[in-house]
RNA sequence: GUGGGUAUAGCUCAGUUGGUUAGAGCGCCAGGUUGUGGCCCUGGAGGCCGUGGGUUCGAAUCCCACUACUCACCCCA
């Protein structure tokens, strides 16, 4: 128990971590390319800020949240998303008195969410994700897919789907949810048993549910997209012609809905095939009144997370070679005690030159130093015995050609310089 | 919260109808070279066979319980 991660945590290993920086480093890139800046907020909140902002009545909040009390007897909560935490940012620090629109990005920040854990699922996990505010412009909405859309891109990962959708405003939204329970009442006798509960409770989820005879049902059930006011509905009409004059393709499923009561207007999902079940790789959309119910100025947002996990499936899936920085450029062989303080005095120079090098730590033999050499990748050996230290001198092996030279010690850093970078 | 699968060395896995000291490959360490890596050869370390109970003269093997891992439902990234 003592020596095993807590259940549904992962280590991340030296093995992967340059997979981690590689990804995070095109996301920093993308981001500042489409002038979003960093944001880093704090890890857990106040319980309340999640209830208001994800919905009491969600999932998320109901079941799944890692809350506790702190000393001082304030109940505390691990956040479970990214968005809330940003938002509380936002108005706390009064950013809308910035120019706008405010646009940020988190990177590989740990959400917690108490679940069974699966493929693709953990109890803590990361997301990349972005919050823009102060525009109710549809261009923000194409721009945070176009954003999203640019990674993958730059990973090497193409075929991944993208479904857009419209849930409506506090406008629209209630009169179809009227129209749903009425088309769902009807049908109830075909419907599976969580359905019959979810007709109750939040009859949109209905729309999303996997059993076939529900599926069935729900094919012919009225439209979010056909129920949209006009404000809505030119919204996403604009949506849609940016994404076309980007040339993003994209699928309208009028079937997704999100797990988060936030949600207005636009919502989207990129699905990758061949990870699971768990598929879903980014997800996210517009949150127009969310700014207000948490106390701030009416602002719209959008925004969207990404699985970072999720994505290192996808890249896993396509086999997708990510470059692994080498260890070590040149290591120092040597042999005896003074050598080895030699040889020690020599690495630390070369690293403070600028080189990655490496000298023995175990007191090993030539050959287990060769071996070892070879093993973390050295591209040259630099060899000091006795013979070489009366010398004042070094051999250097070249490890591919097999080639060795001799060079005056002080003039070793200079040559190596020349020939390593 | 519900259901399925799995549990033997650091890793991937063998292990016969229950039978003596539980194996292989890879990895790790050392030697074959008195000062030279990759290939090859030799040797070594490393296991409470997930935990607890039961059946039996005898259990890695059969039975039960628990735990962990894993996949799926649910939900979501």
């Amino acid at each position: 128990m003592l020596t095993r991660a807590p259940k549904g945590t992962k280590d991340i290993l030296p093995d992967e971590s340059y997979k981690w920086q590689y990804i995070e480093g095109i996301m920093r890139d993308v981001c500042s390319r489409y002038a979003y800046r960093e944001i880093r907020v704090p890890i857990f909140e106040h319980t309340e800020l999640f209830q208001r902002g994800v919905g009491d009545t969600t999932d998320i909040v109901q079941k799944e949240m890692y809350t506790f009390l702190d000393k001082g007897e304030r109940s505390i909560t691990l956040r479970p998303e990214g968005t809330a935490g940003v938002v509380r940012s936002y108005i706390e620090n009064s950013m809308g008195g910035a120019a706008q629109p405010t646009k940020m990005y988190y990177l590989s920040s740990s959400m917690f969410r108490y679940e069974r854990p699966q493929a693709g699922r953990f109890r803590e996990f990361r997301q990349f994700g972005i919050e823009a505010f102060g525009s109710l412009s549809p261009s923000l909405d194409a721009e945070a897919i176009a954003l999203a859309l640019q990674i993958f891109k730059e990973l090497g990962i193409n075929g991944l789907a993208l479904n857009i959708n419209s849930i409506g405003c506090s406008k629209c939204k209630p009169v179809y949810n009227e129209a749903l329970s009425k088309y769902l009442e009807k049908q109830e006798p075909g419907l599976c048993k969580d359905c019959r509960q979810r007709m109750k409770t939040n009859p949109l989820r209905v729309l999303d549910c996997k059993q076939e005879s529900c599926s069935k049902i729900v094919a012919d059930a009225p439209k979010m997209i056909d129920y949209l006011c006009e404000e809505c509905s030119e919204h996403f009409e604009g949506l849609k012609s940016r994404l076309e004059a980007a040339g993003i393709e994209y699928a309208v499923n009028p079937m997704i809905v999100r797990g988060l009561d936030y949600y207005t207007k636009t919502v989207f999902e990129i699905i990758a095939s061949d990870i699971g079940a768990q598929s879903t790789v980014c997800g996210g959309g517009r949150y127009d009144r969310l700014v207000e119910e948490l106390g701030g100025k009416p602002t719209p947002g959008i925004g969207f997370g990404m699985g970072m996990e999720r994505l290192l499936l996808v890249l896993d899936s396509l086999n997708l070679e990510i470059p692994e920085p080498g260890l070590c450029d040149v290591y120092v062989c040597t042999l005896g005690d003074k050598a080895a303080q030699e040889g020690f005095s020599l690495t630390t120079k070369m690293r403070t030159a600028g080189i990655k090098a490496e000298c023995d730590h175990m007191g090993r033999s030539m050959k287990a130093q060769m071996k070892y050499a070879g093993k973390i990748g050295a591209a040259k050996v630099i060899i000091i015995g006795e013979d070489e230290l009366k010398n004042k001198e070094a051999v250097i092996r070249d490890m591919d050609k097999s080639e060795e030279n001799t060079v005056a010690i002080e003039q070793l850093i200079d040559f190596l310089g020349a020939s390593t970078r």
